[in-house]
DNA sequence: CGACTCGTTGAGTGATATCAAACCCGGTGG
DNA sequence: CCACCGGGTTTGATATCACTCAACGAGTCG
């Protein structure tokens, strides 16, 4: 399962034995509890996600919260930290998250001292940031609707991706309140947003299940290219 | 003045060496040129600042634009591209700016093949990701009074570490249009906003030159908290 | 059957955008 | 030296998108 990670990225030689070798433990969390937690030392060890969503949060001054970007099964959560002292967010479970954790140390070992895996885990990470650069051009400068409509898209696409869907719909595991903490909207705009997406013929819904049959007009209205997803295959620089 | 950067994270044997011997090339970019291109394939040399100001901006469909963040002296500029195929973002100038540019290709060895390079790499790229998760925390949840006093806080506290003033004041070098830009507001209502916190007294500001008399109250208002710059040196794991 | 969380809807408000004009200032050219 | 120009700043008037507050409905859990 680990190795479905390094996969995704690029192929590696034999240090996938490395990888193999690692000891991990699973753990499984409960929908909102959190893995980690804004302001804590870093741990000692570091977790991905096996099965289940999860997301990343902060707080503001008034209370507020800004949810800083969701992930799913392959996703490393703390790799953010890895060479960090302090959380500077918070990630908490979204449903039912089976995450395997593995020695902080050993897993900086091999990133530092593997080319190929140390390349992999780079290429996650840089493309972590651009998502991150992403979001605050989506919450930012869009409106509302392009915002919802493209936090759809992503998630769609992301899940597609990870094999958990086929692009024609998925069951997203947020509430209303949630969306908009992610879209920087307040629940009850989103609310009213989804609903005119739906009757806009952009989206069908029920209850938390989302369905696309036009996916191309719906990122149209998304402004969404998946360029900054960097899906291509990154190869080890054209030689 | 590549050593000044390696320094900054945490001390190195002697492959400072190898640092010094990076074949490098200097260059100047006048005030509103690219340094890179959104959508642009990813260049065969990676550069960082010499001295100047860059920042780092992508565009809706909508035409509007969005500061993604801002770097001065020692920042790399493409680090975020160094194992990517595409330039999901393009960077600019903002005044006078020169960089030092070395081989990607060398580069990237450096990093994978030398753990104490690499891990300063690291820190520098993870450092980045976590102000793209402030700045969407910024965009997403604050108000305009806040937003843009946390931008002055954060520009100040940076231009102080890299030693480029004392915390007191700073010139800044940005149109009010790209402070909104920045911060997600029009330029007419960064221009209110300003001369609201002048009011108040939190800033004092004559053309583009910005003083603080009281950093703390500032910080108060502006909901900035130094963690998410993680300026602790980061130890190579308490052992 | 409460009690709770989440979703939905309405009415009223407010923060920020939009539009437009005036102003300031450094630069340039006559 | 002055007139003009252009980019940036400042200001006012008005518009609008999204927020707030509040209530109600539906589903779920104990």
């Amino acid at each position: 399962m680990v190795r479905k990670f390094e996969t995704r990225v690029h192929l590696d030689a034999d240090d996938r034995a490395a990888i193999l070798a690692l000891p991990h433990v699973l753990r499984t969390y409960e929908a909102p509890s959190y893995v980690l937690r804004e302001g804590e030392p870093s741990k000692k060890h570091c977790s991905f996600i096996v099965s289940g969503l999860a997301f990343r949060q902060k707080l503001a001054a008034t209370g507020a919260r800004q949810i800083v970007s969701i992930h799913l099964a392959g996703d490393f959560l703390d790799l953010q930290h890895l060479f960090l002292n302090w959380a500077d967010h918070s990630v908490q479970a979204l449903n039912r998250l089976q995450t395997a954790e593995v020695e902080r140390s050993a897993l900086q070992d091999l990133v530092l001292k593997r080319p190929a895996i140390g390349r992999a885990m780079w290429v996650d990470a840089l493309v972590d940031a651009s998502i991150f650069r992403e979001w605050v051009l989506n919450v930012g400068r869009r409106d509302a609707r392009t915002r919802v409509a493209h936090l759809l898209c992503e998630v769609s696409l992301r899940m597609e991706i990870a094999g958990l869907t086929d692009g024609q719909g998925y069951d997203l595991p947020m509430t209303q309140e949630q969306i908009g903490d992610a879209v920087g909207l307040t629940s009850v705009h989103v609310n009213r947003t989804l609903k005119a997406l739906a009757s806009e013929g952009l989206i069908r819904r029920e209850k938390r299940h989302v369905q696309f049959d036009d996916m191309a007009r719906l990122r149209a209205v998304a402004d969404f290219s998946a360029l900054y997803l960097h899906l291509d295959r990154t190869s080890p620089l054209p030689a």
